[in-house]
DNA sequence: CATGAATGAGGATTCATTCAT
DNA sequence: CATGAATGAATCCTCATTCAT
């Protein structure tokens, strides 16, 4: 259990506990992690720790919840913008890119949910929150359907999908070795730092293939923007 | 080190072993796994286990290798089909699904490569491994822009990148938690058995939109073949 | 060191910190059982706890003479009675055993000093303990013998001893599972309540073979009154 | 769970291991007690104790199970002997402090398991062994009252829980502080040594008061012989 | 080469005690 | 005096690795 005691914590002793451990985990992963190691590297005590969490998983789910809330701070931000649905889908790579500038750890803890290993984890939290994600690709891609520039033939949960595991990925290869280099090495980028330019343009490069095949037919514009 | 004597083993014990090896590394992921528990369960002693293997990562090691061995073949044997590109990427789905229900354990090794805390392992195999995937993606695609299936002025590398993902997130779906509730929730399937039938419809459904974004323009089909 | 703040506090408090530290040593003994699920279960803080002793072997010191004072109760209510001896003896066993319920907690803390690894407690308390009860033991076998019950050639500290050990058994049984599977085993009792018509008649068992073997011969009764 | 490895060891080792474990265990009780301790003072690895035994609980329990032996011995000892009853029962007296003297940690091991907090162990092991004890008793004093040597009107059960009840309290007195000066205090005894004159003599104190309550009336025969 | 008992450092968790508020 | 969050040494147990047989 996440005890009371940590929700009660001032916010910023808080944040503090929650960015280390994410770094330690991100950085071992879950099962390597080291629980001393991580109050130690917060400044606080094993003891307090546990005054706090009951058990290492319960870090994990702690640092799980702020993952999804750094996540879904971008959805927010992209969804709420006024503009075309591919503007939309560009910017939530962008922004997601820039969020696993900011928060690189955080990332790592959400690929570490894949991991084998933690089916009890994926188990307890991977279906709200899966579904809660669907339901945001579904609200986009119908209003893009609605202004019409998307295909009205659409599979919207094909096309969800595809997008989701791309950002995944793409997401994933900020902080993640594996990801990274599975980037790189696939798009034969030459090796630049995380600009917002070069975030722009690999989203662009990334989705354009996507978008041709799901965009409305009259609205065809010259391929690169 | 992967030492000698592993090699030198007969060919049913070497596969019994990385068999096992794969199983309960697929099961705990590296870390949590025990390296007494894979010597009882392979039938083997620890200290038998140890002549094959200098430390634990070498066993992942060649789990890893073995895997793959597994995933290569997949690829191999949907090159080597004389089929237009649109079924050979469906091939390569179905193949690949039907790969990871014979082999679901090496599948999760896969996925295990891409866990925080695997960093060592991903620095060693990643790079040549992910370049062999490249140069596959490259040929197949430059055929396809060749014989006039695909657009001429494709970005082959993005498409290659999404195709890769969206396989990835497809293939562990079927092992591992998190992918199997991602893929049932996202394309919101309703349960039922991994057939090939269940197979084809999945990679139709997946591939369509990203193939009316590649495909020739004069190559125009009805949706659903 | 037992403070003085304990002592001043409402007597209600000082009984209820008392009987909530005696339920929980008794339950899980005085190794085991945790300062602060005392102070929580007492309903004060941990803070308060220490305040009135300066250890948790001051806690047990608080508790354990207060089992002492629970045992000399019974005793001091018996020797006051009127009776004769026999009938005192049936009465120490039986009010013993309805203390035991009243308080059972209590009587594991008895229980609790002759456990391994109390040796400290008991060289502290033992000595005198055990002197007081030798002197009432003397007192009302010497008036059995002075009033023609007892015979007079008895060995007075031999008889108290095998009473002592009886009563001990007998109402450690009511609280302590061990004793309790001892005494219903051995007397192979049917299962029952705990009533006085019961404690009477266990009493009258056990006494039996002992008062036929130390009253004054031409006492002779029926063996069943 | 008690492995077989720990049955498999040389006996030497393994006595040496229940011996080092019963003495700890004995001197500060089964949850003081330290496991770490108990390897390094048995000469041997925490890691080949945890190879025996799973669990620091079931440490205990082959110590117990040990006990046990060392108890039922001196009983199957005494029993073989063709003597009176009488004589029987000192014996059973004084060869169980001489077993005491010889093995004082079981017998603490044996005062443990009625300390509080014992449950899960008194629960596991005392119904079996208390009957076994039970049958003992009742196969004795019956053959004493068909050689006519005691009462026919015994309450059999009654005698023998009055005289188990004082054994325990006899050989706990040997290792146990608690038991000790309960005896030494109630007997009002000189200090001396633990020799087996004492022994007889304690034995003859002790049961005298119940043997002329439960001896045949025609038995008479002068009280100190 | 194979075995598997043994090792012991390492790690998750507990809990008696303190002390700033 | 009371509070209860914080401390960190202590403890049970695990497991990668070794090595005598």
């Amino acid at each position: 259990m996440i005890n009371s005691a940590f929700y009660n914590l001032e916010p910023k002793k808080r944040q503090r506990i929650l960015d280390t451990a994410a770094k330690i985990i991100a950085k071992q992963g879950f099962h390597k992690a080291n629980v001393n190691e991580i109050a130690a590297a917060a400044g606080i005590s094993v003891g307090a720790l546990y005054t706090y969490f009951d058990a290492k998983e319960d870090i994990f789910e702690a640092v799980f919840m702020e993952a999804v809330q750094v996540t879904a701070e971008v959805q927010r931000k992209v969804v709420a913008q006024n503009e075309s649905l591919r503007d939309q889908l560009l910017n939530l790579f962008v922004e997601g890119l820039m969020m696993a500038r900011r928060r690189p750890s955080y990332v790592e803890i959400y690929l570490n949910m894949m991991a084998p290993g933690m089916e009890t984890f994926a188990d307890k939290f991977s279906p709200e929150l899966e579904t809660a994600g669907a339901i945001i690709y579904e609200a986009l891609l119908k209003k893009g359907i609605h202004t019409g520039e998307l295909r009205t033939d659409l599979d919207i949960r094909a096309v969800a999908y595809v997008l989701d595991n791309t950002m995944l990925a793409l997401y994933g290869s900020i902080p993640n070795r594996f990801f990274s280099i599975h980037r790189s090495v696939l798009l034969q980028e030459s090796p630049g730092r995380l600009t917002r330019v070069w975030a722009e343009g690999v989203a662009r490069r990334v989705l354009l293939p996507l978008w041709e095949g799901i965009r409305a037919p009259e609205n065809k514009l010259p391929n690169n923007t």
